[in-house]
RNA sequence: UGGGGAUUGGUGUAACGGUAGCACUACGGAUUCUGAUUCCGUCAGUUAAGGUUCGAAUCCUUAAUCCCCAGCCA
């Protein structure tokens, strides 16, 4: 892509449009996209691959990125779901350049607008109500039937616009409706509804208006004014195509190009606002910004990277097919990014005692250890060892298979960056469960010992808050609920897993935000909420590949 | 049911009448003081049936399956 090979870079369908719009000079050679959220809920992973595939459309043909909210819907919207989105769409690092936009800013353009096109005797108001409305529509297969409003005179209609402008009628009373074509195949041609009686304040124009107008006689005009070229939504917009395009028509103005993509799904995961508000009203996640949610604000406290969120929105491709992405597809992008940057550092989950019966008695070693093992650059750490220490309970086992090459009884193992240690005696409790190892330590570095662990010295142990998280749904498809049941019932019911874990000293002064990698473990973020100076809470971002679980599992 | 879309390995995505490619997964191996990372290799695909053509994922016909639309939501 970047060098000079000459094999050829394969394009989406949008970028082939696009790139045909361009050879024919359309648009003066512009491109300008936008990023249209209604603000009635927070942005999921689903909007970041929109938001991706616009700005970097934009970016890629030197165009220009708008954010626009498509705020005609003042009984859904609010101001704190704007500013989310703001940070989120700024978090996620699409710059609009300053272009931030409403559909509300356009309230009275759109009005004027409207008020041409009952002139052109091309909508007319009607008195129907919402059920008459739904009779008149007809169905699938059944043309509709004309209103009987239909064919008043222009004089009539602009009056009875004025007046429910000016809130002479009640909600619901009556619409403003498009003339075009009551028997269409395609129902959202059968009059569609421009503009309905609503009293409710809405969160940027007030109580300036009564009426609202729809989302189909909006978005257009919308983009028309703002200059968009190419206005890309998702496919269950197709079927809206021929409006958008009849309001741009009968308006004469500019007419952007309407292109629609399959949305995202994703594996173990529900994308739809429905169900993830579903979710955090009735608290079977912890609010918005829960690290199992695929809200960008869950992901953020997940301790995602952006970059990380974007190398996925890009592999995942742009397609009209409505494909289903492995959840492991985001894992990885994760992954692959935290490899790179997080510094490493050891913390033992599930801690076993284990004695040096040969150390010192009150001797502290202190080793330096590297932060990362394929980038000197991140530097090193002290990190002490004391005679006793905790293991992870998993690096022992009493009963080994042979390809097991961790700890076991009359075993060696690496204590990383430390040192080799032998098992000599296994200590148990009444019930027989393991309480302690007694090993013997030798810091001869340079035999070859198969198994390396990671450790913490439990003289200088922090105890530490850790949340393992884990797919919010147990079944790749949560909405595959059989007869009676919901997608509810598909949760994941270990989810999450609050421990309290061993953490190596130096951790004690990570700042929120901070991310490591915990040796052999995973990725963990420092949750930025919940932790205290000297007392960090870690969020599991994701695990590492683990091809010995692989393995055990056979 | 009328209309609009879609269908390429397990999962995504290219190929636009001329060798079905790439990525992820899976599997095998090498390296490794993380069973991580990295590296190498292997398996695996055009929804089906006809037709046009020297040649079809691509064009035509028929069929199947899936998605969207009957809000004064977006």
């Amino acid at each position: 892509m970047d060098d000079a090979s000459d094999k050829p870079v394969s394009r989406n369908f949008i970028q082939q449009i696009i790139d045909a719009d361009l050879a024919a000079g359309k648009n003066g050679g512009r491109v300008h996209t936008r990023f249209p959220p209604e603000p009635n809920g927070y942005l999921h992973i689903g909007h970041a691959k929109s938001i991706c595939l616009n700005y970097g459309l934009a970016k890629e043909y030197g165009g220009k990125f708008n954010l626009r909210f498509d705020d005609t819907n003042p009984a859904k919207e609010e101001q704190e779901y704007v500013d989310s989105i703001v940070d989120d769409v700024r978090w996620l690092g699409a710059d609009w350049e300053g272009r931030m936009f409403f559909a509300s800013d356009y309230f009275d353009q759109l009005h004027a607008w409207a008020i041409q096109l009952i002139k052109a005797g091309k909508a007319y108001v009607c008195d129907l109500n919402a059920e008459e409305m739904r009779t008149y529509r007809g169905t699938l297969s059944e043309p509709g039937k004309d209103s009987p409003y239909r064919n008043r005179s222009v004089e009539e209609n602009l009056d009875l616009f004025t007046r429910m402008t000016a809130g002479e009628f009640s909600d619901g009373a009556r619409t403003l409706r498009a003339k075009i074509d009551m028997a269409s195949p395609n129902i959202n041609l059968r009059d569609p509804v421009m503009y309905r009686i609503k009293r409710a304040h809405h969160h940027r124009t007030g109580d300036k208006w009564c009426i609202y107008p729809s989302y189909d006689y909006t978005h257009g005009q919308s983009d028309s004014i703002e200059g968009i070229t190419h206005s890309i939504c998702t496919l269950e917009f197709e079927n809206h195509r021929p409006l958008y395009d009849w309001c741009c028509r009968e308006l004469g103005i500019h007419h952007p190009q309407q292109i629609e993509f399959a949305r995202l799904n994703l594996s173990y995961a529900v994308m739809s606002k429905r169900k993830l508000l579903q979710l955090v009203q009735e608290k079977h996640v912890d609010g918005w910004d829960d690290p199992r949610m695929l809200t960008i604000r869950g992901m953020r406290r997940r301790g995602y990277r952006a970059e990380a969120v974007r190398a996925f929105c890009e592999r995942i491709g742009v397609a009209k097919f409505n494909s289903t992405i492995e959840m492991a597809w985001l894992e990885d992008a994760v992954r692959e990014d935290l490899n790179i940057c997080a510094p490493r550092a050891m913390a033992v989950l599930r801690p076993v005692l284990v004695t040096l019966t040969n150390w010192p008695a009150g001797k502290t070693e202190v080793f330096d250890v590297p932060n990362h093992p394929q980038n000197p650059e991140l530097g090193t750490r002290k990190v002490p060892l004391s005679g006793k220490l905790f293991i992870e309970a998993d690096d022992f086992m009493e009963e080994a298979p042979k390809q097991f090459f961790r700890l076991k009884p009359g075993g060696e193992v690496r204590l990383r960056a430390a040192g080799i240690i032998k098992c000599d005696e296994v200590v148990k409790d009444a019930a027989g469960a393991v309480t302690e190892l007694h090993c013997t330590f030798d810091p001869d570095h340079s035999r070859k010992v198969k198994g390396t662990i990671h450790w913490v010295d439990a003289a200088t142990a922090l105890d530490a808050p850790v949340r393992l998280y884990d797919h919010l749904f147990a079944v790749e498809n949560p909405d595959d609920a059989p007869e009676g049941k919901t997608f509810l019932d598909n949760l994941n019911p270990s989810s999450l897993e609050t421990i309290t874990a061993k953490l190596e000293q130096s951790l004690a002064t990570a700042a929120p935000g901070d991310r490591f990698q915990f040796e052999r473990l995973g990725y963990f973020y420092t949750d930025p909420v919940d932790s205290r100076p000297g007392a960090p809470v870690f969020n599991r971002t994701v695990t590492l590949r683990d091809t010995w679980a692989k393995e055990k599992g056979r």
